[in-house]
DNA sequence: TAATTATTGCGAATAAATCGCATTTACATG
DNA sequence: CATGTAAATGCGATTTATTCGCAATAATTA
């Protein structure tokens, strides 16, 4: 299963690259110049989630969201961090915010999903 | 809008009760020996959660869980805390981990939601 | 007991994400 | 450059969680 190079690949990454938020396939879709089925975009999504290209956060609207996984000049951002989500303007950012826990090692944690949300500094005017 | 008493809410806040664990309405569902409505198990858990009698879950497979909202003997649980999925036995349980951070008061944060998902004591033999 | 209206049941509707399958296309190889 | 293989895509159908509309039922209060 190796993997292609395809347009539609690198315009969803570049979008991803270039908006620095996380992303649902909605708003993917609605702000991509291409035409790329639905599908598809799931599955572009789903791969690179798989090559450690993106990061998938679920936030409490039960929706999945997609960014860039960004390890160079935040090194928060490499692990485990919060995201907020603006109820608003309905976008997701990754905090540089480490999320910190300790938990019995009975526990064998394999993912970490954590979401603010309410009013982000742009919209709480 | 006054609340009325029914043996339908009686019971399904009864099961999270003796569950001691975050409930799906798929679980409750399953779990609960009277034969209540798909769409009325959602209002009852839904009405709970305005009067603050559960909070809801929302794990990274995209459902929502239910729990009581215990708040005496652990006073962690009263506020923000972690919250454990298994992905073996697919339950939920409220761990007595607070969750804390400190974000710029320029964001007004009305939720929080933290679960970290894997495999649990009971489960990881 | 009767009136009011919260609650329920039922079926349809929404909406996110996935799946099956035929078709297209990236890429390696000769 | 031509060609074979399998990855990627498009399309439509499907799955699954949750909500909605509306008529029927039942809790509560007078
Ligand atoms: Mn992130
Ligand atoms: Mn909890
Ligand atoms: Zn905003
Ligand atoms: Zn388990």
């Amino acid at each position: 299963m190796e993997r292609r190079n395809t347009p539609t690949k690198q315009a969803v990454l570049e979008l991803l690259v270039k908006s620095g938020k996380a992303m649902s396939r909605e708003a993917i879709e609605k702000e991509i110049t291409q035409n790329i089925n639905r599908a598809t975009i799931y599955r572009v999504l789903n791969r690179f989630c798989e090559d450690d290209v993106l990061h998938r956060i679920v936030a409490e609207d039960g929706k999945q969201y997609f960014a860039v996984c960004v390890n160079c000049y935040d090194k928060v951002l490499s692990g485990h961090h919060f995201h907020f989500r603006c109820v608003k303007c309905d976008t997701i950012e990754c905090l540089p915010i480490a999320v910190e826990f300790s938990i019995s090692n009975s526990y064998q944690v394999d993912n970490v999903n954590c979401v603010l949300s309410g009013t982000c500094k742009d919209c709480s005017v």
